[in-house]
DNA sequence: TTCCTGACGCTCG
DNA sequence: GCGAGCGCCAGGA
């Protein structure tokens, strides 16, 4: 269920940008168990050199509970920030699904 | 409309 | 191999 297309509905009432919801829908888009860089998710959205504003989009992010913002990090492999609980709640994530 | 900030990336020293 | 600096795009004030 949470079809994309509901989800966007809900992202764009949320005030979200186009850019944003990209940034977002790509992120679920990744498979449990596996992990995206920062830059992946900016080309994926149409943008490979915006990888900062993919930040601010996931800091941004509405639903973290549907959203796996914990999935993305950076490109030299390190956990980056996590606003759903810090660092140290991002990597238990990643180490439950087994994505490290 | 302009300036500042930011969950980053790449290159140079 | 490590650290510092510069560059990138989008959003918010």
């Amino acid at each position: 269920m949470t079809n994309t297309r509901a989800l966007v509905k809900k992202l764009k009432s949320a005030g979200l940008t186009s850019f944003q919801i990209r940034v977002l829908i790509e992120t679920i888009r990744i498979p449990r168990g596996e992990t995206r860089t920062y830059k992946q998710i900016a080309a994926a959205a149409g943008r490979p050199n915006a990888y900062r504003a993919v930040g601010t989009a996931l800091k941004k992010n509405p639903f973290p509970v549907i959203i796996p913002c914990h999935r993305v990090i950076k490109s030299d492999g390190s956990i980056g920030d996590y606003s759903g609980g810090g660092r140290s709640r991002k990597r238990e994530l990643l180490k439950s699904e087994h994505a490290i």
